[in-house]
DNA sequence: GAAATAGTGTCTTTGAGACAATATATG
DNA sequence: CATATATTGTCTCAAAGACACTATTTC
């Protein structure tokens, strides 16, 4: 489009493209899971530069006809291999401090993904391009970026949100026992919780969790029953941190 | 930098800056002001194409060296002529969909501003180019672009936070009765709270509110205590919406 | 049966909310 | 004094948390 066309289309002139300075847009993510009483970040290794060969959260450019939540799915099939539908996925904030990339203004929408680990190999023990990491493990100025800072919102959200949604069940299987549940509290919030509490509380929750009428045994001890996510999305009572 | 420069720096090729669509990035803000029972949001009518004489919520382009929310702040300056240390001012989520604008690709971080409403005209009663309006009364699809969205994002933010912070206190001026308190409550979650309840429960929350010592007479009736803001920022029991 | 884990029952304390009662102003 | 608004006091109920107790498994 010519600067008279613009013109003509009623478009002011000041919105020609090329007067604005090329700000890159990416999507980047802070995919959590939960390997009690441990919190899991997936990382991936950096190749190029700059700061190659340290450790970065995932994410990629927003593709010219892409909205930043589709890059953000598409990192999470590619990187965690998780279906979408089966994780939960949501905006967190927006990184756009200038110098915050050294080579070009790069704006990073992040965005938060809470999963279901799958068996992968303990993080640290492969030297694949992506990682499981113990989220207490991280140094300050460990990852790439500013990332420290976005896994530091990613983490404050998820505490934050086990309060007073069902999340917590993103970060188990299709079924789980009570004190499954109960442990992604503990590992999240670094805290223990009352068994016996905790158990009343959950099932006072209107559709946090569904019975699924069967037990599972795991070690010594009672069979615990096990339940399913229910269809609720808030607590109509709070879960408190300890 | 050309191709061969870059390639000798150790920066990939894919990062040629020219390789990436001319994404413009803006900050967009809701300013959210309360006189009971409205609550008001500054808005701006639309001198130019698309949405021409629409009205739309103030904003602008993030220039080369800015950062987001530097540029939020001045908007919030110019558009509401408040002090940015006065106000409230917090990232509330990023607008990025492709044809959100037809111009061109323009990706919005959105900022929630909360401000003691300055004296000015009531909305709608000038022809001024900004005016304050009550937010019941904007219609869906009144606003251009997707302002409409990332209004309902601003007021959702707010409704949640006057729950668990101190933040109703940037609602009111320097000094205000539990009567104007309890009134920024009951605008922003639309219902009313039980007045003795209210203050003792104000009252119960460290650091929420100090009392100035003075009282202040409206009207008929006994004079009514005044308050400062206090210094925290959350509180710990949560004033619960009716 | 001992130990381990799961789950239930009960008591105490705390806070939320309803609402009566009191205080202090105006007309 | 009637009325209006502010503030304090009191009572009741619900929920949180501590913890004793019961249930069901493995070794």
């Amino acid at each position: 489009m010519g600067a008279a066309l613009r013109r003509l289309a009623g478009v002011p002139a000041d919105y020609d493209p090329g007067a604005f300075p090329p700000f890159a847009v990416t999507a980047d993510l802070v995919i959590l899971a939960v390997r009690p009483p441990a919190v899991e970040v997936l990382v991936v290794r950096r190749a190029e530069a700059p700061f190659a060969g340290a450790w970065a959260l995932p994410g990629g450019f927003v593709g010219p006809e892409q909205s930043p939540v589709a890059a953000a799915q598409d990192k999470l099939r590619d990187k965690a291999g998780v279906a979408v539908e089966e994780a939960h996925l949501e905006q967190l904030a927006t990184f756009g401090e200038p110098g915050r990339d050294p080579r070009m203004r790069v704006v990073s929408v992040a965005y938060l993904a809470m999963v279901a680990e799958p068996a992968v190999p303990s993080p640290g023990r492969d030297t694949r391009e992506a990682a499981w990491m113990d989220v207490a493990a991280v140094d300050r100025g460990a990852l790439a970026f500013d990332h420290d800072e976005i896994l530091d919102a990613g983490l404050e959200r998820v505490r934050a949100k086990l309060e007073y949604t069902t999340l917590a069940t993103k970060f188990c299987g299709p079924t789980f026992t009570m004190a499954e549940l109960r442990g992604v509290y503990e590992a999240v919030w670094n805290t223990e919780l009352d068994p016996p509490n905790f158990n009343r509380k959950v099932l006072a929750c209107d559709g946090f969790v569904e019975p699924t009428g069967e037990t599972v045994s795991v070690g010594r001890g009672r069979p615990a029953k096990t339940y399913r996510a229910g269809s609720g999305r808030l607590l109509d009572l709070a879960i408190r941190r300890g």
